[in-house]
RNA sequence: CGGGAAGUAGCGCAGGCCGGUAGCGCACCUGGUUUGGGACCAGGGGGUCGCAGGUUCGAAUCCUGUCUUCCCGACCA
């Protein structure tokens, strides 16, 4: 066996590593905390960034580009902004190098120490708004509806393969507008936009919900959050909305005319999500044979292999998987003929399932006598032996059929683990145990949530959008509560 | 940033205590036979032993420092 995977049971971490390693995806670096997204990682990431982009576009953003590089003082004009990423935020404070003098290659230019250092963005609400200011006079320049793809860098003490890294790649969202009505809207909308992708492009299924005063964003009125389940049964935050108020507005003095030609500060938003998504999909649907990828996000879909001896056989072998693949190109189904000869099919095969390419079809010289081919489906592992005719509609429907039915597998393992607890024992015994959400009561307090925080390791990951209202007491303090709240252990 | 483990050929590892010509499996190259779930035979190539110092006649091996990664904590997306 050329590519051992540690299976779930045994070690989860590994598990994730593993896939992530041999499957391609990405691989470590001499860079501490960084690392490099290979060829078929970024292809899944293009997928994600190109179909978030098309959504975006369609509610009327456009892309920009701001600086890498912000100005220290920009980050401290909102003060729990700068609170909350201050603790890892790189700093550049010299722009020169020079020979070092005792020769040990090179070294910092000591006269070369920037008047004001720069911060590497960790975010860029601070620089974005220091420019909206000087974009923005009137009511008629509103909304500004603005969306960046960018690197930033979040000096992590811990990092893991997408999931924390100290540099990772996003798009971030920054929009003003006259209202705050408005600006929730806007705030919600894209919040939709996210658990849409999620759950129809990824087969990744969310709950949407409001960030607790805790976990809200530094510098945020209000935070909403998708929140994806993992097959270890811990929680993932897969993409963020925020409803930031006038904070942003009144820190950078973004003020507009409105049409009484009275002056108001605007109301913004800003929402994003990252590469921690491949983190996310990895670990929604994968298995101990490699990746699964849904058929929507998956940078190859077809794979075809020929199983032959001698040239001849694989001449008429390969007739016939062009013609499909051509069929299938036409359809718009991603499709690759692996006639490649230093690898012998159960190799292909192993290695096709560790990419997670969603639909293998094996052509062999006893198939085509009898004009039918094998076809596997990577979710399930299941063969099925398929007539020629009508081959290409036969694997768009099955593309369809494993888009669902993954969303489906996953839907199911969501409602399985989403328990109710109605006391701290409970609550206990499911974290410890089958994990997952759990809705509980709470108190509603900062405090309480930290001290379940403590004892637990749980976190509240949202309080669900359309919250059923209900009378309880909280599960530590016994207080009475209006509402149950989604708890858990998270990454 | 604390506690543990690791770094020797592309990958996985042995060697290290007891210093003395750097090894194994897979991968790779050539030729042949093969091809329905990670093929076989024969021949071959590839390593400043993470990096930097030190001890020594001599260091993968001993000492010091440093970097990177993994696991567990604290912090965070």
């Amino acid at each position: 066996m050329a590519k051992e995977i540690t299976s779930r049971e045994q070690d989860y971490s590994q598990w994730y590593n593993d896939i992530v390693l041999k499957s391609g995806l990405a691989d470590y670096t001499a860079v501490r905390g960084c690392m490099v997204i290979k060829p078929h990682g970024f292809a899944l990431w293009e997928i994600m960034r190109d179909t978030l982009d098309k959504m975006f576009k369609d509610t009327g953003h456009v892309n920009a580009y701001f600086p890498l590089f912000i100005p220290k003082s920009f980050l401290s004009k909102e003060a729990a902004h700068v609170e909350g990423f201050a603790k890892e935020c790189a700093v550049v404070t010299h722009y020169r190098l020079m020979n070092d003098p005792n020769g040990g290659g090179v070294v910092v230019d000591p006269d070369a120490k920037l008047e004001e250092e720069l911060i590497v963005r960790p975010t860029s609400e601070t620089i974005i708004w220091s420019t909206f200011k000087t974009w923005i006079q009137s009511y008629r320049d509103l909304p500004l509806l603005i969306n960046q793809w960018a690197n930033v860098v979040r000096w992590e003490m811990r990092t893991r393969l997408f999931l924390r890294t100290a540099e990772f790649l996003w798009q971030e969202g920054h929009t003003a507008h006259a209202t705050a009505d408005e600006a929730i809207a806007e705030t919600r909308q894209m919040l939709d936009i996210y658990a849409n992708f999620a759950e129809n492009y990824m087969a990744m299924p969310v709950v949407r919900g409001v960030k607790s005063a805790n976990e809200r964003f530094a510098g945020a009125v209000d935070t909403y959050c998708i929140e994806a389940l993992m097959q270890d049964g811990k929680a993932l935050q897969a993409g963020t909305s925020h409803f930031l108020g006038q904070n942003f507005a009144k820190a950078f003095d973004v003020k507009f005319s409105d049409k009484e030609n009275k002056l108001e500060y605007v109301w913004a938003t800003s929402w994003g999500a990252s590469t921690r998504l491949i983190g996310a999909l990895v670990m929604a649907h994968s298995d101990d044979d490699g990746l699964v990828l849904p058929p929507k996000v998956a940078p190859l879909q077809v794979v075809i292999v020929p199983i032959y001896k001698g040239d001849e056989q694989l001449a008429m072998i390969s007739e016939k998987a062009n013609v499909l693949a051509k069929e299938l190109r036409a359809m718009g189904i991603s499709v690759k003929y692996d006639n490649s000869e230093h690898a012998r099919p159960g190799w292909k095969f192993a290695e096709y399932e560790m990419k997670g390419v969603p639909v293998r079809v094996a052509i062999g010289a006893r198939d085509l006598e009898k004009n039918l081919v094998e076809v596997a489906r990577r979710d399930t592992k299941e063969k099925m032996t398929v007539p020629v005719e009508g081959l290409s509609s036969y694997i768009k429907d099955l593309l369809d059929d494993i888009q669902v039915s993954i969303y489906n597998k996953a839907k199911k393992f969501q409602q399985d683990h989403i328990t109710k607890a109605d006391s701290w024992e409970e609550f206990m015994a499911i974290l410890d145990g089958k994990a997952g959400f759990v809705s509980a009561h709470w108190d509603g307090t900062g405090e309480t949530e930290e001290k379940i925080k403590e004892l637990s390791k749980a976190t509240i990951r949202c309080i669900p959008l359309d919250n059923p209202q209900e009378e309880g007491t909280c599960i530590l303090t016994g207080n009475p509560s209006t509402q149950r709240v989604l708890f858990a252990r998270a990454y």
